[in-house]
DNA sequence: TCTTGACAGGAAACCGGTTTCCGAGTACAC
DNA sequence: GTGTACTCGGAAACCGGTTTCCTGTCAAGA
């Protein structure tokens, strides 16, 4: 059987609420009676339950993590940071996959509510109204990462992703390409869907090029969406000389795509992704792309529940930087 | 203020173990009054609260997941294995990223004592007798991936990694070379350190090649090794015609550090690696390499922490199968 | 010497569930 | 009509902590 505060109490010869008192500091204890509570805790080592107290102290110490997909570098990096900051500070991280599936964003937020987390960090990619009505009914400390939800008052961890986007595709136009086309996310996605198509078109606007539809392509982050896409666009446009994609995943897929037709990267056509993943700077030829600290959103993140949940005010900046990252699949 | 089960008893005018009852069919109820509690329930969205329940089931539904990094792609596999099966069975993933660290390791099995988890899944990078005495101390049912504790009783989900490297390096061996070199793991690591350059020794005995120590880097399975590590031999070895890394990440490594001076993969050199993870088959050129089923492996682990929880006899094939995967960088 | 106040530590309530134990009510057999 | 068995539901104990409230002791001040 497991070791409770009532053997200490019984072993030590005092009552449960002095345990309690040595155990965390507080109220005062004489030294005598803490030291003999110490030593039976050391021999018998007793360790508290935190069930247990949570019960009591309606405190968990678990935050959830809600993503689309662990998997994915992106979400993985984010996680990474968010664990580093809550480790520091005691927290736990409860993990919540739900691969891009609304209904499993929205049974991970019921069992988040049951699990009485004390914070929410969400990267939802279904921010729908289901999603935001549940969120509120929750009722606890939230904080948003990559995520837009409606009339919304949780805070946001992000980039610029249209002046990101914009900066990519200007270094293009810039580079002397104007036939550039751009394999974007999908419209129902405020952040790496809509931002970063603004992006492009402002930027080709700033260079007085014509939006042309023939060189858009629709994907969905994948690999595979940007390999097809890349060999439909050129086949489509074979004028085209250099293409934008909404991520490195559809960048890289893009490439090999070109390849596979026989193409030169960056001499046939410029690639350019969006958030420098690992294999970015690895790929032969290596890729320009629009980085983002993944690492240090994640702690951001995590911080600001921190602040939330000890009612604080939130200090810390919310919007982070971008870099452009010229590597070779441009010129 | 919540809605503990003493307001759905009062608003229901029933007692609360009758409410409990309905909650969990423990005992028969009478329809009426089966439903006032639903109604009552359904009407004030009450869930109840797990932290209360853990407290005197005993059971958490929680299962703590302790691995050195995820945001490498081989151990956020391992986690979308685990969490899918995990999430069918309404388990829950506490996340303890140990970041290679022994320290972390350790104080992560505290947390998880502490947390009363009902298993955990250890993915240890420091198998050491201080984690197997904390892990004893803990005393949950407990499931190893890719990690081997000395004395240990627990089950561990693996492939045979001795076989699998002995089949990559037979494969290079019988295309013809016999100057393959070798970027291994450090010594301690029982699995991919030890047991992979052990398949490597036997396959070359099996062509009677002499084993050479000059042929031998010993890295830490990241990229920069694997980059280093090529040079280093090649420059050591001008004849050494394949290479034969001890994971994917130091092959594509090797292949950029090859690539940097010069060569050309694989026609000076055949580059083999271990994982299959998804760089593996976008790279250009492909990496041949093994493929081990990771979210498999994470499945399996929690199927089989599944049994120990329930008290059955554990059924699951715990050894998956390897396979050599032939693609561009070898020939 | 008596009062007052500070302080250490114990008893008990409480957190929100589950489960055991028991009693009331009903049905059935004799 | 009485005894018996069975069903349903309530009271209370329990899980392992925290916290409030109270009591006893001792030193300082009048």
């Amino acid at each position: 059987m497991r070791v409770t505060i009532n053997d200490i109490a019984k072993m030590a010869g005092v009552s449960k609420a002095t345990v309690s008192r040595v155990l965390n500091d507080s109220k005062p204890v004489s030294e005598e009676i803490r030291q003999k509570v110490l030593d039976v805790i050391e021999k018998t080592e007793y360790q508290p339950s935190s069930v247990a107290r949570s019960l009591t102290t309606r405190k968990t110490k678990l935050i959830g993590v809600l993503i689309p997909d662990v998997s994915n570098p992106v979400f993985s990096k984010i996680i990474e940071g968010i664990e580093s900051e809550a480790n520091k500070h005691d927290y736990n991280i409860l993990l919540c996959n739900s691969r891009y599936s609304e209904e499993k964003e929205l049974k991970y937020l019921d069992i988040l509510k049951d699990k009485e987390v004390d914070g929410i960090i969400l990267n939802s990619y279904h921010a729908s109204d289901k999603v935001s009505k549940k969120l509120k009914a929750i009722d606890k400390p939230t904080v948003l990462i990559g995520t837009q939800l409606d009339q919304t008052m949780y805070p946001i961890v992000r980039i610029d992703n249209e002046k990101a986007a914009y900066e990519a595709v200007l270094f293009l136009a810039s580079s002397g390409h104007c036939k550039i086309g751009m394999i974007h996310g999908p419209k129902h996605d405020p952040i790496a869907g809509i931002a970063r198509f603004k992006g492009y078109c402002a930027a080709l606007e700033a260079h007085e090029i014509q939006l042309d539809e023939n060189l858009l392509y629709e994907g969905h982050f994948k690999l595979m969406d940007g390999y097809e896409g890349a060999q439909k666009l050129i086949k489509m446009n074979p004028e085209m000389t250099a293409l934008f994609c909404a991520n490195d995943e559809m960048a890289i897929g893009a490439i090999k795509g070109l390849i596979d037709l026989g193409m030169h990267v960056p001499d046939d056509i410029s690639i350019i992704g969006f958030d420098n993943i690992d294999i970015a700077g690895i790929y032969a030829p290596s890729l320009t792309t629009i980085s983002q600290p993944f690492r240090e959103k994640g702690k951001s993140a995590m911080r600001v529940i921190l602040s939330l949940i000890n009612m604080e005010p939130v200090s810390e900046n919310l919007v982070h930087d971008h870099e452009l990252i010229v590597r070779e699949s441009t010129k």
